[in-house]
DNA sequence: CATGAATGAGGGTTCATTCAT
DNA sequence: AATGAATGAACCCTCATTCAT
């Protein structure tokens, strides 16, 4: 990996990963509450599992979030937003620009901050991901924020690379998708389908990669 | 898309598509049902509302299904069987050996035929992907029917591709990941995430087909 | 009490008490919530307790009236237009002009009359005027269509009575409010502040009536 | 308003008037409850929310008062016995006895003193009367110190003004119920039902006490 | 076969009260 | 004295399921 984006990124990660101040029973709740909606889903999760697992009242949950909803999105929103963070960092184009980046380098550093990132907060990835369909907050949310924000700095960055000539010259939302839909599809099945699978990470990060430059044609590899 | 292909999928698909015997109203409340649970999830889904949509007494419903959760399985596991329908065909991969076919014909193929079957099915499809992660069972029966039957008669499909030098040496099952993962990004995207986006389908399903053979990166495309 | 006002009386109450069709069910709940609410007040009424009197399911209680508000107003609104019943038929004014009435026989056969109807509702009543102060639909419901209807059908009475000079010059609905007053004193003190007081009924309504016509002063009274 | 009378009360409201010591925190909190109080009900008020309003922490309530029926009754008791604080005086009978006084001065002076005593005190009031159904103490409080001191006190006064020949031979309970009606009566509509009405006070209470007096009965009244 | 009234367990939430700080 | 976090019982209400009709 190119050293600027790798110093780039673990800086700026541990700036977001500092909890907030909250006393310890807050923290059992939240803790309990990530539990148990990752497992059963928000609607079939009650507050008073929760509680019990929390090894607190019922009552307290409710003094510290007003409805089992504010708990819901007190875990999931902040967790959507730094799921850009690599990306929406100020200085990042910026740093694509003056340095001399490879595409290459670039995916897989990415791929492997995320799946760095899904790794660590898996179950709370878990709820968003089960949670945005029913929750019109939570999508207008990821919609408003996160991708509008997402394809308002990335798109820069494909374009760039369209221009430096190592990205095809597809429509760079497309390419987006595409690119995403590739990651998303590795650390899905890597942490969630088939967490228990023999994983040779190194291994299967080369391919994906490879993947998302050359596709599966043996046509235009370079030679290893 | 070559001829033998295309007549296999559609002969085979009119087959399973076929409703088996069920009165009015049992056909209307599963119409609701797959209504209201694709809207509001199973668990926040109310067997009343499902009735009041229907327009069938509470009681009718449990003369049908005998609990609430045999009515998701009665909608959710004949679907998840038919996803898997055109590649788990008996005689498939024969056409594949005895007919002379490019990789590049059989995923366009395949992901204009499963799109097709998504757009069809698609709040089934919705419920599916919805409840797969809060239902053993279901899971399950995926793995265990879908997932393994998937690999054992597409992994040959793949292999044989390899043989024929056109698709890279990676590991079948990564290979497959990869192929899903970008066909499953392309139909969320397309009907589920952002349906109302102005697509343009030829054009988009091109594109994804040429990223699964070619990747983003310009090297080793053939000149349109 | 001079005979037409009796007899439209009495007529006209027996169509206004007829019970709508209920079931068995639903009318122990009504009772039993009567009971309730009048003894400890709505808010401090719990739907579990007007179960546990109707001996039903507390669910019962919720699926014949949506809410508990539900359950107070079913009981409090139809009594409060029957309170004025008597008052508001359309003839009334009518019979008032033709017959020959005294103002003392109108003012005792409606003491008389709103008197048995306080002492077959009793605690129906009592929950008016305790409830009445706490909601705002319910004072609107009683102004709008109570009071307004009141002064609009007895301010005439009142009018015609001063006409004939059997009643004081003073502003009719000043009148109206000291005959309420005095009338709502006796119900209150007779039925709900000491019931268990050895009342002489004819008696006490001979002061009332007394009272409303010629004042504590013995000037002017005639003879009797 | 003849003389003795208007002194001895004025006189005598001072020395009831006075708060008693209480930090600045206690008054906060009953100013607080009896706003909530007179607001939503007894039963229906949250400590919660009186601490609020108070600007005060909730268990700074409890502190001052043992439970939240203590903070009722430490706000309705000291009002009950203030309510009748004028004719409860020692010497008052003795002023009646010894003044030649007139049963309309004593009347219209009394209307006027109390009215004024509810315009101040308007909330508590309120609350005085919507909490009496539902709590024995109150009732018993309320009997056996008020309403016993009640008669036991005012019933001479009014026997007096039998003797004179001022007021007419019913029972002087009954008297004393006639006029309580017709004043509180008053004083509701004119402070609590209808308080955006346009009155004119000095002619209402003309009107009042010409009723308590001479009826509405035109008969017997003297000549303005 | 179809109904819908009835159930009662369990849901989320409120609240008076306690107590360590 | 004052605080406010913590409690858990009780609140109103929903719901899947049953069963007499």
């Amino acid at each position: 990996m190119s050293e600027p984006i790798e110093q780039w990124v673990e800086q700026l990660l541990r700036a977001y990963d500092e909890e907030e101040k909250m006393t310890e029973k807050q923290m059992r709740i939240i803790s309990a509450a990530i539990e148990v909606f990752a497992e059963k889903g928000y609607a079939a999760s009650s507050t008073s599992e929760i509680a019990q697992r929390a090894a607190v009242a019922e009552g307290t949950i409710f003094r510290h979030y007003k409805t089992k909803k504010d708990l819901l999105l007190s875990i999931v929103a902040p967790t959507m937003s730094k799921l850009l963070v690599p990306f929406v960092l100020r200085d990042f184009t910026k740093v694509l620009e003056t340095e001399y980046v490879e595409f290459k380098d670039f995916i897989r550093a990415a791929l492997i901050n995320r799946a760095e990132f899904v790794r660590k907060h898996l179950p709370v990835i878990k709820i968003v991901l089960q949670e945005i369909p029913f929750h019109a907050e939570l999508r207008d949310q990821f919609f408003d924020t996160v991708a509008r924000e997402a394809s308002k700095r990335i798109v820069p960055v494909i374009e760039k690379f369209q221009k430096t000539g190592q990205v095809v010259a597809v429509p760079p939302i497309t390419a987006l998708r595409l690119i995403v839909s590739t990651a998303i599809g590795f650390l899905l099945a890597r942490y969630m389908l088939l967490p228990d699978y023999d994983w040779n990470d190194e291994q299967e990060i080369d391919y994906t990669v490879d993947f998302i430059l050359y596709g599966l044609s043996p046509a235009g590899r370079p030679q290893h």
